[in-house]
DNA sequence: GTGTCTCCTGTTCATCTGTTCATATGTTCC
DNA sequence: GGAACATATGAACAGATGAACAGGAGACAC
């Protein structure tokens, strides 16, 4: 039994790129952003306070990785979430850091 | 729609730590070799074929960020994951990638 | 109490990463 | 063809990170 024990290095090295990705807080906002609807890099650079030009760049890493995927819309570039399991693993995270700040308290001695 | 969007930037943080703790391919290992059943520190350096300092300078990180809970057996400590929605997640993910690495090759580019 | 095993901690170093500034590319309108 | 807008790219720098080396603390056996 065991998904995690029959996954080679190359999985792990995978996997591992792809949380890298997500762990940055910027680039991390920037996935969040666009998880449900095409956003524009210009309304991303708004919305988050930094340039444009830092989120392009982060941009360019999350294509990179097919984790978001970029449509044009005459002179706009939307970028949306292009991973259905990626989409629900940062909805189900999301939902487990806003409520379980508070149960995460269970473990004992420390 | 919602939930994404009404988290605030420390819940973003938290969550782009959360994965950063991930994000190592050397970690990665570490978490999933105690995904299931707690394993001792010399039993992970020994099947990650790594130095047990460098497995405790990981577990130390693991253990901070409350993703891994330490038990100790004798003279031996027992590392497991202590998150549920972790544990969960990261089968899934192991899943998602184990799966889509097939689908993955249909890409001619490199 | 001594010796050995197992694990933890501190420090240093090579490397990587995110960020900013300046500039180029592409698109639309005239 | 030119101007304006939106995005992409490249170079450089400050900060962070992982890995290796050395020393130390706790537990077990004698």
């Amino acid at each position: 039994m065991g998904a995690r024990d029959r996954i080679g290095e190359d999985q792990v090295v995978e996997l591992a790129e792809m949380f890298r990705l997500m762990s940055d807080p910027t680039r991390l906002r920037i996935i969040l952003a666009c998880l449900d609807a095409p956003v524009p890099v210009g309304e991303m650079a708004d919305r988050l306070a930094i340039s444009a030009s830092l989120v392009s760049h982060h941009l360019r890493l999350l294509r990179a990785a097919r984790l978001l995927q970029a449509e044009r819309r005459g002179r706009q570039v939307f970028y949306v979430v292009g991973d259905s399991h990626i989409r629900s693993m940062l909805t189900d995270m999301v939902d487990h850091v806003a409520e379980g700040d508070a149960e995460a308290e269970q473990a004992p001695g420390g």
